[in-house]
RNA sequence: GCGCCCGUAGCUCAAUUGGAUAGAGCAACGGCCUUCUAAGCCGUAGGUUACAGGUUCAAUUCCUGUCGGGCGCACCA
């Protein structure tokens, strides 16, 4: 039982009753909110219902209280008692028991405390990354994944299908450019002199590729066809690149359930049936020879190219297609996570989604702001072409992935985010994932020289009853016990949001409780009744650290 | 010029979707290890929430405008 709901019943219980009873006289009710306030003194519980209730009522608020309270003074055992305070908040204080109880349920539930079954559980697709094949991973990258990966688990932990999916963008202009400079090198490598095209991929790892080939294949791509030997480089080089990018992803503990081909898309000619499709919803028109798909009465600034006067498909045309591919997987909602540079293309593709007959709602573009690259305060510039770029798996190695992780995690995605490299190596001291993670360790460490005392900890946590937990009375105790209840709330609260930040926030603080917990209290000591609860106690805020970790992607050490 | 995001402590960021006294970490200063991990704890200091109006019982939050920063504005991908 969680302590919210119970009490938004009676609430609105007691609101039916007073009208009932003519205390109180209007019909309407609104919204009723409750809330943890944030001061101490002010209860487990606040609501401003009589706030929200004093224009309808046409009585102050203080008065609505109290006439509320009588009716809520029916002395239901788990409330202490119900105060009125400020304007008109009405707090309440929960018995400790209360409390404690909550506890048994940590402790039932598990690793499944914090999940909960959604009302109306939907399949949902989660695309991200989908970083250009033509080069690795960037540390940019990284802050998608980490996102991506943090909110699909937030989703399916409140009860909601979810796939991941890369797009790869395997065809178009920037893939023959990949094979060409893969080309060019290789003819260098065999002692040619040759001149790069501008705009031409300049890295180190395209050089990289074409040693690769030299040393399998040696001269023998110098004669004949240069068109097709730029195809099969083309090819080499792509698959080479994907390797990459999903061994990275996969070190970055990132998994995939598809990875999508566009070429896919184009071979199955699906980008024709869905051009052809919002033609028969007469969504399509012929306009100075080109394809317009007709997004503005959906809120695009203007209507947009789907078919060149030239005949050729715009990318436009192309995501058309994907999307429309994805709704027709089945999937009741999509989110696609982007970087802020692409936020320019958010209304034309939601405005071209609804134009195809789907419910906006269905589609969720989730921008995330970009990552300032620095090293000691100053700018990294960054070019994919000019091969200047610092790579997530060069971050993964000097920071962590753990670290990498958090990091990307703890600031609201439509911030831009500063990731200086310095600071970053030397933040392994600092970064706060250590501090939560070491909040576990330590708790760990309790544990065992618990059980080197011969404290049966299995026995222990089998047999958990109220009366045990009634030597935990001291307020930090309780206010840890409180704060674990409401991990579930703020699970919810977090995934209707789509900020996974919140977690990070939230462990923080919980780790915080737990030091200084640590510091002013023995778990281990003499007393036994003490003891046993003490140790259902931080096993309870080890499970909470657990599951909010996992949710994040983020190892909890037992040793550090 | 137009559009999107942001502007909160010296720095990096929160703030329960409009609630009570705006909170953390880092940096600074002063304390705490013979007892379960000092990657820790306790304390001090730090604010006209960019600015000006508006909406209401209540605004960091919503609306309008100004200023500042980032990004984007193709029959490119």
């Amino acid at each position: 039982m969680l302590g919210k709901e119970s009490v938004l019943h009676l609430l609105q219980d007691a609101v039916d009753e007073c009208r009932a009873a003519g205390s109180l006289s209007g019909s309407d009710t609104p919204q009723i909110v409750l809330e943890v306030p944030k001061h101490e003194g002010q209860g487990d519980f606040a609501t401003t219902l009589a706030l929200s209730l004093a224009k309808i009522e046409k009585k102050p608020p203080r008065e609505i209280a109290s006439i509320l309270i009588s009716a809520l003074e029916k002395k239901t055992p788990w409330i202490e008692k119900i105060e009125i305070a400020g304007p008109g908040y009405i707090n309440f204080f929960l018995t400790h028991d209360f409390w404690r109880q909550s506890l048994i349920t940590i402790h039932t539930q598990q690793s499944d405390f914090g999940k909960s079954a959604a009302p109306t559980p939907q399949k949902i697709l989660i695309e991200f990354v989908s970083a250009n094949p033509t080069g690795p991973l960037h540390v940019a990258s990284g802050r998608a994944a980490a996102l991506g990966d943090a909110l699909a688990r937030l989703l399916q932990a409140v009860g909601h299908e979810v796939d991941r999916e890369y797009y790869l963008n395997d065809i178009g202009a920037q893939m023959q450019l990949l094979g060409h400079s893969t080309y060019l090198r290789y003819r260098e490598l065999l002692g040619e002199k040759v001149d790069l095209p501008e705009g031409s991929y300049q890295g180190e790892y395209i050089i990289e590729i074409a040693e690769a080939l030299k040393q399998r294949d040696g001269n023998q791509y110098l004669e004949g066809p240069e068109a097709s030997h730029i195809d099969f480089f083309t090819q080499y080089s792509f698959e080479t690149i994907v390797a990459w990018i999903q061994k990275d992803l996969q070190a970055f503990g990132i998994h995939f359930n598809t990875w999508f081909s566009e070429k896919e898309i184009h071979d199955k000619n699906e980008v024709t049936a869905a051009l052809d499709f919002l033609k028969s919803k007469e969504m399509l028109y012929e306009k100075d020879g080109a394809q317009w798909v007709s997004t503005m009465p959906f809120g695009d600034d203007k209507d947009r190219v789907a078919v060149r006067s030239d005949g050729r498909k715009t990318y436009f045309a192309s995501d058309i297609a994907y999307h429309r591919n994805k709704f027709e997987r089945g999937y009741d909602r999509l989110i696609d996570i982007w970087g802020a540079d692409h936020h320019g293309y958010v209304n034309r593709i939601k405005a071209a989604t609804q134009a195809m007959g789907y419910e906006s709602e269905r589609l969720t573009i989730l921008i995330h702001q970009l990552v300032n690259l620095l090293r000691d305060g100053k700018p990294v510039k960054m070019s994919k072409r000019a091969g200047t770029f610092v790579t997530l798996r060069e971050v993964m190695d000097e920071v962590g992935v753990d670290a990498t992780r958090f990091f990307f995690l703890m600031r609201r995605s439509d911030t831009s985010l500063d990731f200086d490299l310095a600071l970053a190596k030397k933040a392994t001291n600092e970064n706060p994932v250590f501090y939560v993670q070491y909040a576990h360790a330590r708790l760990c460490s309790i544990l065992s020289v618990a059980k080197t005392q011969n404290w049966d900890i299995e026995a222990t946590l089998q047999n958990i009853d109220l009366k045990i937990l009634e030597t935990l009375s001291l307020p930090e105790e309780i206010a840890i016990i409180r704060e674990l209840s409401h991990y579930p709330a703020m699970i919810q609260s977090a995934a209707e949001a789509m900020e996974p930040h919140r977690i990070t926030f939230y462990l923080q603080n919980l780790a915080g409780m737990l030091h200084s917990y640590y510091f002013s209290c023995r778990v281990v000591t003499d007393d036994a009744e003490l003891t046993k609860a003490r140790l259902i106690l931080i096993t309870a805020i080890r499970i909470v650290l657990r599951n909010g970790l996992r949710i994040l992607g983020i190892s909890a050490p037992e040793k550090m």
